[in-house]
DNA sequence: CAAAATCCTTGACACAGATCAATCCTGATG
DNA sequence: CATCAGGATTGATCTGTGTCAAGGATTTTG
C-alpha cells in the first residue's frame, strides 16, 4: 500500500493510485475527460496536526484524499468541538457551488490530497453528467453515514459509541488492516484520543477509560498507543448496540 | 396558507402548490418535461402518526412533502430511538438507485407528499441533467443540515437543543409562522414532546422540563400544549449555544 | 543522556440528565 | 355532564459521564 510518506512525484508521473480517477470521480470517464481532469488537478500534502481549510476560509478547490485520513469538525464559540466528517482514502472533499469551507478540515494524519481548481471543475461537471451522477452518490452515502453518526451521537452510551467508532475504522479503512484471519483483525489507529473523543460527542477521558474497559474484558489488544488487535471482530459488533445483521457499511 | 386537511383534489385539478415543480425538482422544467412528471405522480396522505415506511420495507416511490411534516427515524434493538431527519413541506424523500428505506418514515402531523414511481422518475434523471443537479443541491443541503444536527447532539445542553429546535423550527417552515412583529414570533409547535425528545437525544421528561424553565424565564410564552410564542426571537437565540452571526439557515 | 513535550491513564468528586412514579391538563366520547 | 385517554408536567432519586487533578509512558529536542 502507498504510504502517505510517498512523495508527490510518485502520483504525478503516475496517477494510477489517484482515487479521484478510479473510485471517487471518474470510474467513467473517457480519455479525452482524464485529460482534461489530468489538467486541472495538482496535489498538496499535509502533516498531521495540520490544518486544511479553517471554517469560513474561501476554499476554491475540491479534493480527494490520496493517502491519510483528515476530519471536518465544527467548533463553537466557547471551543466545544463535534467532528462532523472523516475522510479517508478516496473520500471527496468540497461542495461545488460554495465558496467558503463551513468546516475546520484538518489533517489527522500525514495527508496527501489530489485537488481540482473549483470553477474548471464545475465547468467539467457541467459538461460531463456523469461525475455530477458519481457525486450525488456520494453525497447521498455520506448523509447515510451522517445519519447513522447521529444515532451514534443521540443515543448510544460511551462503550457502546467506542466500539462502533472500532468497528467503523477497521472496516472503512482496508489499507490500515494490517493482518486479517479467523475473526483476528489488527490495525493502526490513526485517530488519538482526543481526536476519538470529538468525533464522539465524549470527553477525552471517558474514551480512555472505555478502552481500558475494553481492553480488560480482552475485547481489545493494545500494543503501544496506537496498535490495536481486535481477537473477535464480532464479539466487539455486540457492544456497538446496532443491529446483528450490519448497517450500510456492511 | 394551505392547510394539511385540503383535500387531495385540490391538487390534482392545479398543482401549482406542489413543491415538486417549483422548489424542490423542477424549478427548470420545461413544459413537456412538467408534463412527463405529471404522468407520474400521484398523492397520498397520511394522519399524526402513521407510519409511511418502515425501515427496511421495499420503497417504489420517492416523493415531496406537500404540507405536513414527516421524521426520518431510526430504531436500534431495545428500542431507543433517534430522529435522523425532520421533512417539512417542499423536502424530498427517497434515494433514486436503493430499493428499500434505511429509516423509518412518519408522518408526525397530517401529511399530504406528492409521490413519483421510482422508476419512471430515475429514467427522467438520466435525460433530464438539471433534475440530477437540483438532487444533488438538496442532497448537499441536507448533509450540511445533518452535520449541525451532529453538533447539537454531539456538544450541546439541554437547554442548548431545546432553544435550537424551536429557532430551527420557527426559521424553516415559514408556513407555521402565524404572526411575526419587531422580533415577536409565533406558531404552532408540530411535535409532541417526544417526537422533540427524538429529534435531540433526551428524554421526554427533560424536554418538558427545560420548556418549562424556558417558559419561567420568558424567553417562550405557551398557549394550550402547542402553541408557542417567542417574545425575543434573539434572546433565544443567545441560548442555542450558535455562533450569534448564524449558521447555514439563515 | 537529560529535559521537555505529547499523549495517555487513572482517581476523586460533581452534576446534568435518566429513570421511576405520581398527578395534571385538555380534548374526545358516550 | 362525567368519564376516559393521550399527552404533558413535576418530583425524588440514581447513575453515567464530565470535571479537575495528578502522574505515567513514549517520543522529540538539545
Amino acid at each position: 500500500m502507498t504510504r502517505a510518506t510517498t512523495s508527490l512525484k510518485t502520483y504525478n508521473q503516475d496517477c494510477s493510485d489517484c482515487p479521484i480517477r478510479h473510485r471517487a470521480v471518474c470510474a467513467r470517464c473517457e480519455t479525452d475527460e482524464l485529460e482534461r481532469l489530468e489538467q486541472i488537478k495538482y496535489y498538496r500534502s499535509f502533516e498531521a496536526g495540520q490544518t486544511v481549510v479553517w471554517a469560513g476560509d474561501n476554499m476554491d478547490f475540491v479534493a480527494s484524499v490520496v493517502t491519510g485520513i483528515a476530519t471536518l469538525s465544527q467548533t463553537m464559540e466557547d471551543g466545544r468541538r463535534q467532528m462532523v466528517g472523516l475522510l479517508l482514502p478516496s473520500d471527496f472533499i468540497g461542495r461545488p457551488g460554495r465558496a467558503t469551507s463551513a468546516y475546520d478540515v484538518t489533517a489527522a494524519t500525514d495527508t496527501v490530497m489530489c485537488c481540482f481548481r473549483k470553477k474548471p471543475f464545475e465547468d467539467m461537471m457541467l459538461n460531463t453528467p456523469h461525475i455530477g451522477q458519481r457525486l450525488l452518490e456520494m453525497t447521498l452515502d455520506e448523509l447515510d453515514a451522517a445519519r447513522e453518526w447521529m444515532l451514534l451521537l443521540g443515543r448510544k452510551t460511551a462503550r457502546e459509541k467506542i466500539a462502533s467508532l472500532l468497528t467503523i475504522i477497521a472496516r472503512r479503512d482496508a489499507s490500515l488492516q494490517l493482518s486479517v484471519a479467523d475473526g483476528e483483525l489488527s490495525f493502526d489507529l490513526p485517530l488519538t484520543r482526543e481526536a476519538m473523543s470529538e468525533y464522539l460527542g465524549l470527553t477525552l477521558e471517558t474514551v480512555s477509560r472505555q478502552m481500558s474497559n475494553l481492553r480488560k474484558e480482552g475485547l481489545i489488544v493494545t500494543e503501544g498507543k496506537r496498535h490495536i488487535t481486535i481477537p473477535d471482530f464480532d464479539r466487539l459488533l455486540e457492544e456497538t448496540g446496532d443491529d446483528s445483521d450490519g448497517g450500510f457499511l456492511m
